[in-house]
DNA sequence: GTTCGTTGACGAACACTGTTCTACGTGCGA
DNA sequence: TCGCACGTAGAACAGTGTTCGTCAACGAAC
């Protein structure tokens, strides 16, 4: 059937796109890069539609709602996570640290993960390779099982926390020195208190204003809970 | 002037209200009403102003934007806290213990405010007391000063943690039942995978799916910290 | 006593969000 | 070749935080 002439000629031609199909890949693979590129709040069903050419409606054939696909995400980030070879038993301690550590690199390098992850128990295969790592370091080191299980939970909240605040301040654009006005902000708050009402927060402004951005605090954190960990040991 | 017969008459007489006027503290009572009843979701601009029978503009003079007033609302919880007397060093321990739980309990009583107090330090003065508390209690432990610092820091970032988790559950809707249903479903998961790769996740799946919803949880995490600050004390 | 300037209130609108409804076109099995 | 089912999307719904511009009320000044 040929259109009528006094039709508007060419009505957009939608073409039906001979690009590839829509799949789960393809959307958490631009979703991730949504997150690297822009943080967590840059990743909307919007965006990734437009980003794959399509409307929001599409992305809902291939995934349930905005949840799963947080939890996918996870999922995807997990996957980068070196997992090392067997325990050492005189050495788990050391072993447990590099763990904690290796989950926050990775959280890292994905910004927005923590959000997504917070809350959320992530079940793909490297997640549960992770976990059971945790395990192992923790029988190695001789640790009750029900003490061992709720480490193994203890260990991923602490780390996805300190992520979290992380990405709190990253996503608001805050640059290096913004945290640093910040901070600095922050110490002369705290020694303009009241010395006789806050005798100790005055007394140690300076240390508690210390360390903020860097490391330290991280490897202070990883140290308590690991040390709190070894006191549980059976002899 | 009279006004001309063919204006509609009387404009909705908007009649200026006599009401009490607008201030950030009916503005904060309003909210915090909101939370506790429904939840950090249903704290919305509209929500308030609806509740305060005016428009959501008309907020913003009194508030900059709902990152202050999230900031203003854990303030208002704070207030809540209880903080006991004097340290006492024998006792440390018990006492750090019995502040974290002081801070879940109103943590718990305001279901919301964890999702607004992470990443963010509460200024109130309230919250600065409870701070002063634990350092003095940290102090009375013989911590060095950089490690009390810290851990000031660390402390609330895990309570905030436990909090969070358990109103993300709280706010889907959530029950009991939901909650032990979705555990139950965790454990099969746990046991339905390949013992030889997950010797340690299937053998312990009793205890990795125990204790989710109860305080046990909690007590083992603040038992970790405390045991973990107490090895760093100075001799 | 009347004007003026400031201030707070607020309806409407903007640019978003996640999600659903519904129509449409294409490819596949019968 | 027909029919059907499935993936694709445009449009719309019900929300969100925030801003603009207007309008009434009040205190101060002339």
């Amino acid at each position: 059937m040929t259109p009528s002439p006094w039709q508007p000629i060419s009505p957009a031609k939608p073409v039906r796109t001979p690009k590839e199909p829509l799949t789960r890949e393809r959307i958490v693979d631009s979703a991730m890069r949504l997150m690297v590129d822009h943080g967590y709040d840059a990743v909307s069903m919007r965006k990734i539609a437009q980003d794959l050419g399509t409307g929001p409606a599409s992305l809902y054939a291939h995934v349930a709602n905005k949840k799963e696909l947080d939890q996918l995400l996870v999922d995807r980030a997990a996957e980068q996570m070196n997992i090392p070879g067997h325990a050492d038993p005189d050495r788990w301690q050391e072993q447990l640290k590099d763990a904690m550590r290796e989950m926050l690199r990775v959280m890292r390098a994905n910004p927005g993960v923590a959000r997504a992850a917070i809350g959320n128990v992530p079940l793909g295969e490297r997640a549960l390779l992770s976990t059971e790592w945790i395990l192992t370091l923790l029988k190695a080191g001789n640790l009750p099982d029900q003490a061992a299980a709720w480490a193994v939970d203890l260990i991923p909240l602490y780390v996805t926390a300190i992520a979290f605040e992380e990405s709190v301040q990253g996503a608001s654009g805050w640059s290096e020195a913004d945290v640093e006005r910040y901070v600095g902000e922050l110490r002369t708050f705290f020694n303009s208190l009241p010395a006789d009402r806050f005798p100790i927060t005055v007394a140690l402004a300076p240390a508690l204003t210390s360390g903020a951005t860097g490391d330290e605090r991280f490897e202070f954190g990883i140290a308590v809970i690991t040390a709190g960990l070894a006191s549980l040991a059976k002899k």
